[in-house]
DNA sequence: AAGTTTATGTTAATTTTTCACACGGGAGAC
DNA sequence: GTCTCCCGTGTGAAAAATTAACATAAACTT
């Protein structure tokens, strides 16, 4: 199928760095040389590779030499964030609202999220950039300064801002948990952003990739008890699952 | 000289990011197309571009955020909009306080910009994330729906927003001019946002490559007298430059 | 089950690149 | 001084790769 197709190449790619179109016909000889151009095409829409001249190069490959904060951020556990994207995306049906963060597991998110008629509001710029592919998808930006590390925006007025909306669920992530102190984040005034956001949500679903276990980050936002869903890859460790199912919190 | 031509396109190319060899041609007109085959082939060599299909690309841009790379951009009247914002870029100095729009004239502003301490508000997420790579700019973006089309947000709220703020200088670009309806845009909102933003700025910068003109669109934002300066190509009509000149607008 | 969208294959047309060779002018040899 | 020998360059044909257009098959809707 495309779907599967698509992925293999991309990671034959990303491990071999570079391929001619011949190369890739002798690892799918079933189908036609058409098609796999046309799953480059599609490769290099979502900027995972650039096609060049009889075949394809790996986006990876050239950003090894690169010392960019964002970019670096992404490759950071990239297959387990991907899992999580994709659990959080089947979440979303049409016609809901939604609150989006502006990380990175939300980024994929939005690539993973099918082209639903429904309202996302989100900090992410570079969310907001990738769901502006999706027709059908109503996107508002939360403003504010922003934030270069992470490509956030976040302000003290957007406080006001959600005094006049509602999200049936909010989805979001942090970059630290502990039991203890719960989910926290970088920045003070994301942290404040969240909370006002948890305020005007029906239901919050948390992303946590099991690398963000046991770090400590300043900003506290939520608590265990604050959440209603907990999306996590298959490392999550079995006590840390116990610890949300007995508040029964959902966890997947 | 050889090697001062390949440095230059090696600059070139990493500003711009991307660049056919059609485009390639048109910079260096003294040398045919082989010569610059052979250029780049070399850049290649020595690692600092990767040979595309039609051209060649700068090295940095793949390692940029993914996403907003190398998806097809439409390239209607590019090389004019270049020449606008390196003119414009020119005028904004160390610590000003600036208004951007969110149109793509505005977005190779960004790059052509310097990396100045500066504040910039704008209402364009492609323009915000391409400034996110300055270390010294500060950015602000202003927050509300997303329009797909050329990824820009307003909000009937941000009235409320830029009552806070001033600005030295705003710099926007309409889509359509003519000499009765002035300048105009598709939007409703957008229309609203830049009266409230020509309200708090000081001086109001046009930027306005010359296809635009003798086109209207649905609202007008702005009629000739109330803009200080007019930035423009060279296929700029006199007579229009006149209607400019009578009232005392600077046009460069 | 009919209709509609989506994925794929086939072939021709177009574009881009490579290749091979020719030309000219400057550096050094005599 | 002038004769080679290269290096950088230009030219046009040949080869390669990409795109475009159409046809068909599969999957999904209603």
């Amino acid at each position: 199928m495309k779907r599967e197709r698509i992925e293999e190449i991309a990671d034959i790619l990303d491990k071999r760095g570079k391929m001619t179109l011949e190369q890739l016909e002798e690892v799918f000889p079933t189908v036609s040389q058409m098609t796999l151009r046309r799953d480059l095409f599609q490769l290099e829409e979502d900027g995972r590779i650039i096609r060049i001249r009889g075949g394809a190069m790996s986006v990876k490959e050239v950003q090894k030499v690169s010392g960019e904060a964002y970019t670096k951020k992404t490759t950071i556990n990239t297959d387990a964030k991907i899992v999580i994207a994709q659990k959080a995306a089947a979440l979303i049906d049409e016609g809901t609202c939604v609150f989006l963060d502006g990380g990175t597991t939300a980024m994929y998110l939005s690539k993973e999220m099918p082209d639903l008629k429904c309202n996302v509001f989100t900090n992410g710029i570079a969310v907001a950039m990738e769901l502006a592919q999706k027709k059908n998808v109503n996107i508002t930006v939360v403003g504010g300064q922003l934030m270069k590390d992470n490509l956030s925006t976040s302000s003290p007025a957007a406080k006001e801002y959600f005094d006049l909306t509602n999200f049936e669920i909010a989805i979001v992530s942090a970059t630290a948990f502990t039991p203890e102190q719960g989910f926290s984040c970088n920045s003070q005034i994301e942290s404040d952003l969240l909370k006002n956001v948890f305020k005007k949500a029906r239901q919050v679903y948390m992303m946590l990739d099991s690398s963000k276990i046991g770090k400590i980050n300043p900003y506290t936002f939520a608590k265990i008890e604050d959440i209603d869903v907990l999306i996590t890859d298959d490392h999550f460790p079995k006590e840390y699952k116990q610890l949300f199912e007995n508040r029964n919190i959902v966890v997947m």
